[in-house]
DNA sequence: CCTCATGATGAGGTAACCTCAGCATATGCG
DNA sequence: CGCATATGCTGAGGTTACCTCATCATGAGG
């Protein structure tokens, strides 16, 4: 089913508009309010990636393999902090659309070596200037220094 | 199935144990990294509302109706900021649990009244206390002005 | 050699959303 | 008043992004 963007017409609802006066609540939990804007940069980025037909996952997964070239699949699954399982979904993905190529092991029979196809790479550099652009758009609203200070504040809740 | 906890043995996956290292990314761009602390925000929080057999996105419910008391369907929808339809879930799952009850509106007989129930109301502020220790326990890894900054921060990228 | 660990994947499930249709009721207007 | 249109809720069905458990092949150690 690859590129069957049948559904794939405006995405899923890009930005809420459920009716109109968005109410929403003031005085949220940090908790909360951290969830909703994950949440909106979510959907943002769905956005963003969808020309490509790609989402924040298959995004992520992208930057691990062209930060670090060709591994294994359950390295890849490590990379990206989800089960080996998992991770065999987001290849067969991008596998679909033609962005990497599962090649064997040639120390292992048993293990896969995920690589970006010439596709992949082209479309990668796209990805990452999409989501670096989307970013700029979003985090933009923030002055310098809160956007260094989220950093590192990110980066400590991360552990 | 209301209460059927078949599959909350232990939740799902609370955190990621994937192959012990997690090697993880450093240089991730913001939006990334967001993303990441987000999704380990929902897997503890679902942890911490496990016993009450309550999601992060109920308890977002319950907080709604506690602050401001019964409402229509779609102003609850209005407030949690999702499609009414996706409302209905949710206090769907609340009433199957006996946390709500749906009224018919007296003014509008399309309309549907939700309404914490004696239990929603006790449960509620379980929830809501265990809600406010798990984000302690989260965010307390952050200096008293750090959560104040990230305070400021998301709201502000809530719009 | 035989047992046990490990790599990937099939099968099946959850959470949290969404859209589109359909139905009932409300409402404005000629 | 009568009807077209708008609004409120929900059934049906779909998506993303994860998960566990079971299975199968292969690797490694005693």
């Amino acid at each position: 089913m690859a590129a069957d963007r049948t559904t794939t017409s405006d995405g899923n609802a890009a930005h809420r508009p459920p009716s109109e006066n968005a109410v929403a609540e003031r005085d949220e939990s940090l908790s909360e309010a951290f969830l909703g804007v994950a949440r909106r940069l979510r959907s943002l980025s769905m956005q963003a990636l969808a020309p490509w037909d790609v989402s924040p996952s298959h995004a992520r997964a992208f930057a691990v393999l062209m930060r670090h070239g060709p591994m294994r699949l359950s390295d890849l699954s490590d990379h990206l902090r989800i089960a080996p399982r998992s991770a065999t979904e987001v290849v067969d993905a991008l596998q679909e659309r033609g962005f990497v190529a599962r090649t064997p092991d040639p120390h292992d029979r048993r293990a896969v070596v995920v690589q970006l196809t010439e596709l992949g790479r082209k479309t990668g550099d796209a990805v990452r200037a999409a989501r670096a652009t989307e970013a700029d758009r979003f985090f933009g609203q923030l002055s310098a220094t809160d956007q260094v200070v989220l950093g590192r504040i990110l980066r400590r809740l991360a552990e």
